[in-house]
DNA sequence: TTGCTCCTCACGTCACGTGAGGTGGC
DNA sequence: TTGCTCCTCACGTCACGTGAGGTGGC
């Protein structure tokens, strides 16, 4: 079929080997499908292969690193990511403008999602910071406690 | 009766009020008690209420302070705090020998003990400064843009 | 004594894990 | 064509949430 786009044509990823790459199961990789987290490619016959881009790698790599570092739930970290995909349009209209005060109204909404997200990772960096310093004192005492000996 | 004794006195705290104080809800608790991770105090009739002393308050707070930071299952975290446990009894060994020899024994264990989580700490602080960092670098962006409108 | 907190089942839920049995595609 | 990967149920598990119905203790 000649009619297909330079996206579909891409989509040339299976999804054992995006597993590879992302470091979760397959199942995993089903089961954020199923729950709405990725999307289902819209098209694919009953009992087909799911094939995936290095878009879809990517933004399997975000989930997780969220998941894991930040501790959301799922549907949490579905709202995040909804606001990442309004940035990504944001960035298209921002491209398809010419006008500065559209600009601007623009870059400012980028703005307040990027620092809500700084928010939550700032957070768990002070969270994370105390207790290495806790355990840096730790180990401190015992080191001195050794060097008396 | 007055054959209890100090540490038996001291366990005053309800188990809403050690929720209240820790974050978690009571049937968290009642959880962590059932696979083990605290203490079931053992002596306790069927029906009645359970009672805390503030080293449970402390125990807890640690439990869910290495469960929201570091992501480990209850099973690792367990082992974790077996080891913690044993620490703690290192600590008494320590203060009842004079035995220098002795003394460098325990010291080189809690080391031990204390660098293996250090790293584990260390490792989750890697990832959030790197994401914290691509977060800044796109604020940094978004903000030079708004400056040249 | 009254009201609030606690108790013990026991089923529900979220985020997957783990087969069973069958089919797709290099 | 063969072997490997993938497919779809569907039940299991971990870490609790959420009632239901009953009792404890200031």
């Amino acid at each position: 079929v000649t009619t297909t786009t330079a996206a579909e044509t891409e989509k040339t990823l299976r999804i054992g080997e995006v597993a590879e790459l992302t470091g979760v199961t397959a199942r995993t990789i089903r089961y954020y499908e199923e729950i709405g987290l990725l999307d289902d490619g819209g098209d694919r016959a009953q009992g087909k292969h799911r094939n995936y881009t290095q878009a879809d790698v990517d933004r399997i790599r975000e989930i997780v690193r969220l998941r894991d570092l930040l501790g959301l739930s799922l549907e949490k970290l579905s709202r995040l990511l909804e606001a990442q995909t309004a940035r990504a349009a944001l960035r298209a209209e921002y491209h398809a403008t010419e006008d500065p005060e559209e600009r601007r109204r623009i870059l400012d909404q980028l703005l307040v999602h990027i620092e809500s997200q700084l928010e939550l990772v700032q957070e768990r960096k002070r969270q994370i910071a105390q207790l290495e310093t806790e355990l840096l004192d730790k180990r401190k005492l015992v080191k001195t406690r050794l060097a008396e000996l």
